[in-house]
DNA sequence: CGGCTTTGACCAGCGC
DNA sequence: GCGCTGGTCAAAGCCG
């Protein structure tokens, strides 16, 4: 199913299908997009309020990619991807307005999701079936939320984001040997899930899927107390949102960071993303909705790895 | 004791 | 229609 997703290979610079499931897999489709490699990509990027001059989105390559620090592990690919494809259309058409509204108010994002109870988050599905299992009724498809995946290579599997998350799930990946990991945000008001999984193909690589919006300030800090890091880091970044408490403007992202887009429906808008590697933490959110506090997430190793141009102390 | 993780089971969507 | 797979639930156990 989600097997063949388009990515960006940063290792390679070009753009490969991978077989392995990838989580993000449900847009196996078409539309895969390298970022930078065309407006469309940077007007996803602006929409995430990264404002990338063509200079510098030319710039950043593959090859360039970040060295995270801490872990010295790695590199950090971002990879955007809406809520689905044309595969799931028909009622997608449904729900995808859904989460366009969503995106766009703050409060249906939150509440789009708990309709089925905030167990049942609506959401997810990360492929093009959209699973509803939830207690959703027979015929309604649980809406989707934006997502957005990124690939960090790094040995850390849990990485940090600022967000206090709970796993309420571990399935087996077929064609690959780690599991994939699910967790939600522990605030029980916010609906936003996030998947963790490792490339079969690449074990090195963690993929890391967001899916919904935060509707809250990054509460709690990581279970590892890596708030000196992040506040640290967040204090150096510029929050366009009020509902984001770190932002990392895509112009102050190191040029060795890879991004790479994934498809993105025409409904949905993706808001945030960010892994690390080891240690490194990112955040995007979108401007797109600026009211939809999506803060982006994070990671975290060490969020120290991942500094803006200028902050880096290595 | 509360919160989180683990893990098997269940359910729904999709492809054949 | 059936089997497969992804996603979620929820009980049980663990940990601070």
């Amino acid at each position: 199913m989600e097997d063949k997703e388009k990515v960006f290979n940063p290792a390679t610079t070009t753009e490969f299908t991978s077989e392995s499931n990838w989580g993000l897999g449900a847009d196996d489709s078409d539309n895969v997009n390298l970022f930078f490699s065309s407006n469309r990509d940077s007007n996803i990027l602006s929409e995430f309020g990264w404002n990338f001059q063509p200079e510098q989105l030319n710039r950043i390559g593959p090859e360039d990619r970040l060295d995270l620090a801490g872990g010295g592990s790695g590199s950090l690919w971002f990879q955007e991807r809406s809520g689905l494809s044309g595969s799931i259309q028909p009622v997608d058409k449904a729900t995808s307005d859904a989460s366009a509204s969503a995106s766009n108010n703050p409060s249906v994002s939150s509440s789009s999701s708990d309709d089925p109870t905030e167990k049942s988050t609506g959401s997810i599905a990360e492929t093009p079936r959209s699973t509803n299992k939830s207690k959703t009724k027979k015929g309604q498809k649980r809406i989707r939320q934006p997502r957005f995946a990124f690939m960090t290579k790094t040995e850390v599997d849990n990485l940090e984001d600022g967000y206090r998350w709970r796993k309420y799930g571990q399935k087996a990946v077929k064609n690959s040997p780690f599991p994939r990991s699910y967790y939600r945000c522990t605030n029980s008001k916010c609906t936003v899930k996030k998947r963790v999984e490792r490339s079969s193909e690449d074990p090195t690589i963690v993929i890391t899927t967001y899916e919904g919006q935060h509707c809250h300030h990054t509460i709690g800090f990581p279970r590892g107390g890596v708030i000196g890091h992040e506040a640290g880091f967040a204090s150096h970044l510029v929050p366009s949102n009020p509902m984001s408490q770190f932002y990392y403007p895509l112009s102050q992202l190191p040029r060795e960071t890879s991004l790479t887009s994934i498809p993105e429906s025409d409904h949905y808008h993706q808001q945030a993303g960010t892994e690390a590697g080891g240690s490194s933490t990112v955040i995007m959110h979108s401007e797109t909705n600026p009211q939809s506090a999506a803060p982006a997430h994070i990671h975290q190793g060490l969020l120290g790895d991942i500094v803006p141009p200028g902050m880096r102390n290595r």
